[in-house]
DNA sequence: ATAGGGTTAG
C-alpha cells in the first residue's frame, strides 16, 4: 500500500490543486518551474506523477529537458517502467536521456534490458558520450558482455582513453574476478588516480592474492597519488589476512601521520586488522579511541573477541552496542553466534539463535546457520546438529555438511560422517580436506578396506591433497609453514615449543 | 549525471 508522509501529503497537494486563495509555490508557476528541486522530494510514483503532468503542460521546447530529468529521478528511484513509458515518449530523447535510463537498469539487476536500450539508442543514430560507457559497463552482468564493450569501445569509440571508462573498466573486470584483464587495463593507463590504484588493489585483494595488493600499494605510494581512507580499507583487510601486522601499524600510523579520518569502516578495517594480527588488546585500544563507533565497528569488535575466544566479553559488547542504540545487524549476530560457539556458551548461543528474528528482526541466513551448527557440534550435540541441517528452510550446503563431517572425527561417528560425506561428494567432488576426514574416521574405526576405497577415489578423480600452511609475519619478513614442514631455519626450536604448547593443553 | 569501501559459519 501506498504509504504516504506528511511532507509528501504537502507536496502532493502543492502539484495538484493549489487552492485559489493560498499563494501557490513559486516554482510552480514561474516559466522556468524548477523541478529538479521538486524531484529530488519525491519518493512516490504518484508525486513523480504529479511532476510529469506539469511538465506537458510547459512548452515543448522546455519539455524535453524537463523530461530528461524526471526519468533520471525516477530511475534513481528504481520506477523504471514509468521511467521507460517517459523516455519512450519523448519526441527527441537526449543521449543523457538515454544514459540515466541504462543507469537505472544497471543498478536494479536489469542489465539486459540496458543493453537493449543502447542497442535501440544507437539505431535511433543517437550517439553515446562519455557518461554512457560507465553505465553500460555497470550494465553488464558477465565477462564477455563487458569484453564486448571494451572491444567495441576500444575499436571504435573516441572514449577509449578516458580515465572514468577505463577505471570502471578495472572495476568491471574486477567485478567479475578478472584480475589479469583489469590489470593490462591498469597498464596501459598513462595517468591513474586514487580511485583506478584502490579498485585495482581491491580486486586483488578480493581474489585473496594479498601479497599483489599490498605491493601494488607500494607502487601507488612512490607514484605520489593522493591514497584515501578507502585505499587504506582495501590494505589493511590485506593485513590481517597475511596476519601482516607491521605493514598494519604502518598504515596505522599513517592516518596519524596524515590526519586520516577514521571513518566507522577505517576503523571497523584496523580492529579487523588488530585482532586477525594477534593483538586483540590493541584492537580493543583502537575501538576505544574510535570517535564514531557505527555497526560495522562493533561488529569488528565482537567478531574479533571471538575469535580470540572471549566469548563473554563478546556479549557484553553485543548488550553495550544495543544500550547505545545501535541496532545489530545480520552480521553482528554471525559474530554473537561464533563468540558463543568459541568459548563453548550453547545456552545463550541457542537462545540468541532462536531470539534472532523475534528480538533483532534478523531473518536466519545460512551463515547463521552455520555458526549454530558449529556451535552444536563443538558442543558434541551432532544429532541435534544433523536435526537442524536437515531441517533447515534452505539448502544446506558444503561448509554446513563439512562442519559436520569434521565434528564427526572426534568421536568417531561413522553414521553421521557418512550422512554428511555422502552430501559433501556432490556439494565439493573435489575438496581433499572432507575425503582426509572421512578416511580417518575409517581408520579409527580400524575400517582398512573403507579407508583403501575413499584412497582409490581420490586418485580415480585425480585430486591433488593440497597441504595445509600457515603464514605469519615477525619483523617484516613472513613465515610460511606447512604440516610436517621441517625448512624453516629455526625447525627444531619451533617443533620444541609446540610440544610444551601441547603438554600445557593437556594439563 | 560518470569510476571505489569494511565485518561474515568448516
Amino acid at each position: 500500500m501506498l504509504k504516504v508522509s506528511a511532507s509528501d501529503r504537502q507536496l502532493t497537494t502543492h502539484l495538484v490543486a493549489p487552492s485559489k486563495d493560498s499563494k501557490p509555490p513559486e516554482n510552480l508557476t514561474s516559466n522556468e518551474p524548477n523541478h529538479l528541486q521538486i524531484l529530488k522530494k519525491c519518493t512516490h510514483l504518484i508525486q513523480f506523477k504529479q511532476v510529469h503532468a506539469h511538465i506537458i503542460k510547459t512548452p515543448l521546447h522546455q519539455a524535453d529537458t524537463h523530461l530528461s530529468k524526471l526519468i533520471q529521478a525516477l530511475a534513481g528511484s528504481a520506477h523504471l517502467p514509468y521511467a521507460r513509458l517517459v523516455l519512450d515518449q519523448i519526441t527527441e530523447p537526449s543521449t543523457f536521456a538515454f544514459n540515466t535510463m541504462i543507469k537505472g537498469y544497471g543498478t536494479n539487476n536489469l542489465g539486459d534490458k540496458g543493453i537493449d536500450l543502447y542497442i535501440q539508442m544507437r539505431y535511433q543514430g543517437l550517439n553515446p558520450d562519455n557518461f554512457t560507457y560507465p553505465y553500460l559497463l555497470k550494465a553488464c552482468n558477465g565477462l564477455k558482455q563487458g569484453k564486448g564493450i571494451h572491444s567495441l569501445v576500444v575499436k571504435n569509440e573516441r572514449f577509449s582513453s578516458g580515465i572514468y571508462f577505463l577505471t570502471s573498466l578495472i572495476t568491471f573486470y574486477c567485478s567479475f574476478g578478472d584480475v589479469e584483464s583489469a590489470r593490462l587495463v591498469f597498464d596501459r593507463m598513462p595517468e591513474k588516480n586514487v580511485v583506478t590504484w584502490t579498485g585495482i588493489i581491491k580486486g586483488y585483494v578480493m581474489q585473496k592474492r594479498y601479497k599483489e595488493g599490498i605491493e601494488l600499494f607500494y607502487q601507488m605510494k612512490n607514484s605520489g597519488v593522493e591514497i584515501n581512507e578507502l585505499t587504506l580499507v582495501c590494505v589493511l583487510s590485506a593485513c590481517a589476512n597475511l596476519g601482516a601486522l607491521e605493514i598494519g601499524k604502518w598504515v596505522h600510523e599513517y592516518t596519524d601521520r596524515k590526519k586520516i579520518f577514521l571513518n566507522p569502516k577505517l576503523g571497523a578495517a584496523l580492529i579487523d586488522m588488530y585482532a586477525k594480527c594477534g593483538h586483540i588488546d590493541k584492537a580493543s585500544q583502537v575501538f576505544q579511541t574510535l570517535p564514531c563507533k557505527g555497526v560495522y565497528v562493533w561488529n569488528a569488535m565482537i567478531g574479533g573477541l571471538a575469535m580470540h575466544g572471549f566469548g563473554i566479553e563478546a556479549i557484553d559488547r553485543f548488550m553495550g552496542m544495543q544500550g547505545y542504540g545501535i541496532k545489530p545487524d545480520g552480521i553482528t549476530l554471525i559474530a554473537v553466534l561464533s563468540a558463543c560457539s568459541h568459548s563453548g556458551l550453547v545456552v545463550k548461543g541457542k537462545e540468541i539463535f532462536h531470539s534472532m528474528r523475534k528480538d533483532y528482526e534478523i531473518e536466519p541466513t545460512i551463515k547463521h546457520y552455520g555458526c549454530f551448527v558449529d556451535l552444536l557440534c563443538r558442543a558434541g550435540l551432532l544429532n541435534e546438529a544433523y536435526e537442524i541441517i536437515i531441517n533447515m528452510p534452505m539448502e544446506p550446503n558444503g561448509v554446513l555438511w563439512g562442519t559436520l563431517l569434521n565434528a564427526c572425527t572426534a568421536t568417531a561417528n561413522i553414521e553421521l560422517a557418512e550422512a554428511a560425506m555422502e552430501q559433501l561428494m556432490v556439494l565439493e567432488p573435489f575438496n581433499d580436506g572432507n575425503y582426509v576426514l572421512i578416511s580417518n574416521i575409517y581408520a579409527a574405526k580400524n575400517r582398512w578396506d573403507d579407508v583403501a576405497r575413499i584412497r582409490k577415489v581420490l586418485k580415480d578423480k585425480q585430486i591433488v591433497r593440497n597441504p595445509g600452511h600457515s603464514l605469519i609475519e615477525v619483523d617484516n619478513i613472513v613465515h610460511e609453514f606447512m604440516a610436517g614442514d621441517g625448512r624453516h631455519p629455526c625447525s627444531e626450536e619451533i617443533y620444541d615449543m609446540l610440544e610444551k604448547i601441547a603438554i600445557t593443553l593437556k594439563e
